[in-house]
DNA sequence: CGCGAGCTTGAGCCCCATCAACGGGAGTGG
DNA sequence: CCACTCCCGTTGATGGGGCTCAAGCTCGCG
C-alpha cells in the first residue's frame, strides 16, 4: 500500500482513533486492490470473509429475488460495506459490484473481529459506523414508502445540490440508469420524472443539472432532515 | 422491579453476559413502566433520552411525512428500539406507540453509553443487537421492493406458521389493520390479498388462520432465508 | 334491539412497470 | 472521413398493482 493511501485510510472515521500498533496489524492483514467496472465483489448468501472499504470509485449494493434485481445503495469513497455480516460472522444479505473502476480495501473478517475485541477505540468507531448504516437504511425506507418517484427525485436533486455547495449547478454522480435503480424506479420512469420537474426549474442536459428555481422544487420535494440529511 | 421481571431482563441477549455490578447499576437508573394501548412513547425528531426494551406487549415504530404515515416495524417482547439514536446521541428517526397494553423498560441514554464504554461484554452484545437491527431493516427493504403485496402476505403467513411450530394453524399476532400497515398496504388491499390466497389453501377466519396447502403457498411466496429468516 | 368498529367488496383512478420504437452520441472499422 | 453499430436515454401506448372512495356486512357491546 502506498504511504498516501495508508494515510487516507488512517484518516477514515473508523480508524482515526485506533491504537497505532493495532492499525498496523490490521493493515498488514488487509488487501488493497483495484477492480475494473462491473466486477461482482460479493454474492448474497455467501459467508462474509472480508470487511470492504471503498477508497476510490463507487460500489453498488444490490439484491435479487425471483428474477428481479434491486439496488440497495451506492457506497462512495470512505464508506464501508458488509460490516454487520462481518461482525455477526454471518452470510451476506446483499451482493456488491463495482459501478466504476474502484480501489477497495479488504480486511479479513477475523482480523476485524479481533481488533474489535482488543481495541476499545476501534469498537466504539465500529458501533458509530454501524449505527450510521442502520440509520441510513431507515431513511432509505422512509424515502421509499413515503414519497412518490417524482418526489424522491426532487429531494435527491436538492441533496446533490446541497452537497455540491448549493450553487444550483452540479453533475449527477451516476449515470441515469444507475440513478433510476437507486431511486427505486425504471430508467423510463426517471426520464419522465425529469420531464415532470421541468416546470419546477430542473434543467437536465445529460449528466449536468441546473436548478433554476430551488424554492419551487423545495415546495414540491418537502425535504426533511430525518430523511434527507446524511449527518442526522 | 419485581424479581422475576429482573431475571427476565437479565436473560435478554443484550444483558446476558454483562458484569453483575454494571447490570445492577443500569437497572438502578432504569424505569420499568406499564403503558395502555395507543400511547405514543417517542416522537421522531426528538432527542433520544432513553433506550427502550419491550418486556410485555407490542410497540409499533412508525414515521410520517407530508401527512402520510407508515409503519416501520413492530417490536415484540425482548426487542429493543432506538438503540442507534441512543448510541449516537442523536434524534429519533422514527416515532413509537404501544399497539397493546405494554410493559417497557426505559434506560437513560447516558447510562447506556456509560455502560457501553466500561463493560466489554455489554458493548459486544450491543454491537450484535445493532447488527441484527440493521440486517432486519435490510430484509424489510428487500421484502418491500422485491415482492408484491400478495407475495409479502404469503411469505409472512409462512413465517408466522413456522414460528408457531409449523402446524399450519395459528393466530395473527396483530389485528388486520396493523398487519396491513406492517406489510406496507392498505386494509382493503390486505383483505383482497387474503382472498387471492384462498386458492392456495389459506383459510382466514378473523384472526385465526389455517394453511391447508403449505406447498402451494410456498410455490407462490418463494420464501428465502435472506429475506424471511429472523436468525440469518 | 340498535349502534359502531373492523372487515370486506366493488368501482374508478393513478402511479408506475412493461413493451416497443426512435434519436443521438461514442466507438469501430473501412 | 464516413458508414455502421451499439448503447443510452427519451417518448409513446398499454396494462396491472395498489390506492381511494363508498357502500355493505358481521360481530360484539351497550
Amino acid at each position: 500500500m502506498r504511504a498516501d493511501e495508508l494515510a487516507n485510510v488512517r484518516g477514515l472515521q473508523l480508524f482515526r482513533d485506533m491504537d497505532d500498533a493495532r492499525f498496523a496489524d490490521l493493515m498488514r492483514a488487509a488487501y488493497l486492490q483495484t477492480f475494473p467496472p462491473h466486477v461482482q465483489l460479493i454474492q448474497e448468501g455467501d459467508r462474509a470473509d472480508f470487511l470492504f472499504i471503498v477508497t476510490e470509485g463507487c460500489v453498488e449494493l444490490f439484491a435479487a429475488w425471483n428474477g428481479h434485481e434491486i439496488t440497495m445503495m451506492m457506497v462512495e469513497p470512505g464508506g464501508t460495506f458488509i460490516l454487520a455480516a462481518v461482525l455477526k460472522d454471518a452470510v451476506h444479505l446483499m451482493s456488491a459490484r463495482t459501478a466504476v473502476k474502484s480501489r477497495i480495501l479488504m480486511i479479513p473478517a477475523e482480523a476485524v473481529r479481533g481488533a474489535f475485541e482488543r481495541d476499545d477505540a476501534f469498537s466504539r468507531s465500529i458501533v458509530l459506523e454501524l449505527a450510521d448504516c442502520y440509520r441510513g437504511m431507515v431513511k432509505a425506507q422512509k424515502d421509499l414508502k413515503l414519497r412518490s418517484g417524482v418526489e424522491r427525485l426532487a429531494a435527491r436533486l436538492l441533496r446533490y445540490d446541497r452537497e455540491h455547495g448549493g450553487t444550483g449547478t452540479f453533475s449527477l454522480p451516476h449515470d441515469k440508469r444507475t440513478l433510476a435503480a437507486l431511486l427505486g424506479m425504471t430508467p423510463e420512469n426517471l426520464s419522465r420524472a425529469f420531464a415532470t420537474l421541468r416546470p419546477y426549474g430542473v434543467e437536465a442536459d445529460g449528466p449536468n443539472v441546473v436548478l433554476s428555481s430551488v424554492a419551487d422544487l423545495q415546495r414540491l420535494a418537502k425535504p426533511n432532515p430525518l430523511i434527507d440529511d446524511k449527518a442526522v
